[in-house]
Formats: structure tokens, sequence, C-alpha cells
DNA sequence: CGCAGATGGTTGCAAGTGCAACTATTGCAA
DNA sequence: TTGCAATAGTTGCACTTGCAACCATCTGCG
């Protein structure tokens, strides 16, 4: 998608040019500028956190995050599924996710007890130091790439805003066919 | 990360549990919250946003918005680098996506005669026809999912932020090794 | 009991991705 | 002219990803 620079004034909804003045009825010129600030944002906020992180702790932002929702965890440990929900990503994805982690002996997976089905990932005393190792240096990089562009006002209502996105698409998808 | 909602009172903030009272000094709970409501809009709008459209126009996301910046462009055609840049993507990665929209027989390569090293990506009448066709149901969903769900008033100040946000991470990540 | 259906996880597969190395072409300067 | 640095794109590679099919386990009902 269109930087939001150069798409500032030029963006979705000069697709009217192909798609005729349907366009602006499909598609609010002031949505459409705030869907390409917002993918730009993603893209360009994302892309940096990730290769900082990766440089200073060989921890990508997805296993990152998958250990600070283990992290926040009773006893370190999530069921996978769980997990998986938590971490926004799908159940195959977390199990190879964690398969890596377990190779670096940051995570470990018991078979649960009580439910031979469940296995719980569990942050490894290894696993909680790179944490702590890593943390540090990412939550000051998000409050200076994405804190640190807004005050304080405005950020409660960014989230609020954001809040608002997310709980108008919840649903996990499907039946949308 | 964490959906919003089950962590809207849980968020990175309280990793204080793990990393200490520190935690609060390095980001600021408000930005931790932003961050993470940010994170979980940009995954489930454009998760539903992707399927949807994959299930209409067999088109992804990400080939909607190159064949998008085409159909804005002068002549329906822009050059590889400058459209990578603007779609967001590494120039592999474009090549590579032009060469699957190419067997669509959507966009088509054309060298430049003046200078030999650069490539036009056109638009195919194809194409254009392809996108006229996805692009209605797409932008429909775009203002339904993302947009419908704040006032206009919101949605300006939102981009503006959004905006700001891009704005400070403009460099192309590097050097920050 | 014992079997059907639900639930939790993993795996096969067919993508998609970025980085770094490579090729082709141009432009400039000795 | 020749040669070399810069630029535009492509390709090799190693790694991620999600979906759908699969296996294992549990639950409940006849």
């Amino acid at each position: 998608m269109a930087t939001a620079e150069q798409s500032q004034n030029a963006p979705l909804d000069d697709l009217s040019k192909i798609l005729g003045s349907d366009a602006h009825a499909l598609l609010d010129p002031a949505v459409a500028r705030a869907w390409i600030a917002f993918l730009t944002a993603y893209g360009r906020v994302t892309r940096a956190l990730s290769s900082e992180l990766m440089d200073a702790s060989g921890m990508s932002l997805a296993d990152f995050d998958v250990m600070a929702q283990l992290a926040r965890a009773e006893g370190y440990a999530l069921r996978m599924t769980e997990l998986a929900d938590a971490a926004l990503i799908s159940k195959s994805g977390l199990t190879r996710r964690i398969d890596r982690l377990a190779v670096n002996g940051w995570v470990t997976r018991r078979r649960c007890t009580e439910d031979g089905r469940v296995h719980w990932a569990t942050l490894t005393p290894l696993g909680i130091k790179a944490f702590r190792g890593a943390a540090p240096g990412h939550l000051r990089a998000v409050a200076e790439r994405f804190g640190a562009s807004l005050p304080a006002s405005e950020m409660d209502r960014l989230t609020r805003d954001l809040i608002k996105i997310a709980a108008k698409n919840k649903e996990r998808t499907r039946e949308a066919v």
C-alpha cells in the first residue's frame, strides 16, 4: 500500500479514475486515507521494531509476543490454543514457533496430566532470562517509535478507537464467505 | 500479541511481574495499551479483509494493493522499484508478485527503451477488468470493517495520528543496528 | 462397556517473504 | 575507448505462514 506521505493527497479515493465516481460511494475518502495511513504506520513500525529486536536479541517480534504472553501467565505457562489465540497466530504457526523457542531452550512443552490432549507451553528459567534481556530494549523502542509520536491524551483516544475497530472484527473470520 | 479485549486491563505493562517496576519507566502503560490495540486491530482487520478478498476475487491483499497502485498510475504503469516502495514490499517480493500477476494475465513487464535496466509493470486490460471486479467488494469491506467503527470526525483525527507515527518511522529502517 | 463426535495439537503442503549475492545496463571519468 | 562505480531487477536460500488433513485423547450417550 502507498506510503502515507506520497499518497496522502492521492489515496484509494482517487481510484475514481478507474472505478468511476462510484468509488466515493463505496468508500468514504476520509476512511480511505485513514486506512492507508493505518497500513503504512503498521508496516513501518513493525519492520523497524522487528529488525531492531532481531539484531539485539535474536528474537523475532512474534517470538517476543509469545514469550510476553507466557511471561504474564500464571506459572509462566499457557495451553497451546490459549497461547495461539492470545498471540493472534494460527495453531499450526504456534506449534512451529514453540518448536523453535524450545530449540533455544526458552520454552518447554509439558503434556497435561489431567487432559492428555492438552500441552502446556512453559517459559524456562533461561527463557525468562532471555525475555528480561530483550524486553527493556524492545519496550523502549516501542515507546520511541510508536509512543513518542503522540501526546498522552491523544494516545488514550487512539487506544479507544483501535479497540473499537478490533472489537468490530472480533469473530475469528470464517463464515464471511 | 494479546487481543484487545482480554488484555485491555492486563497489557504489556503488567510485565512488571517479570521485569520489575522498571517496566513502567520503559514503556508508559497507556502506550502499551495503545500498541496492543494497534496490533490487534491490524491483525483482525487484515485477516478478515484478506480472506474475503481472496474468496471473492482470488486476489491477495498484497495483489490488490499492487494493482491499486498501478490503477492510479499514469498509463497504468510504474517502474518496479517505484512500485515496490509504494506498495511497501521488498524488491524481490515485488518481482515474484508481478510474476504471479503476470501469470494471471493481469500485469505485464515491459523493458524500458530509454534505460534498459528499468522495467515497467503495466496493468493489462484484463487486469483492469479484474481490479474493477474486485474493488467494489473490497472497498465496501474496508468501509465496514475499518470505517464503520468510528464517526467521521474521529476518523480524521485517527488519520492524523497514524500519519505522525508513520512519519516518525520513515527511514527505510537500516542503520538502526 | 463401547463407539460417535468434539476437542487439542501436529504435520504435509503450497505458498509468501526478505536478505544477500548475482546479472545486466548505464554513466562517468581517465 | 576502457574501466569502474552506481543503479534496476532477479534469483538462491532459508525461513514463516496458514489451511486442511490427520492423529490422539476425552466426553457423553446408548
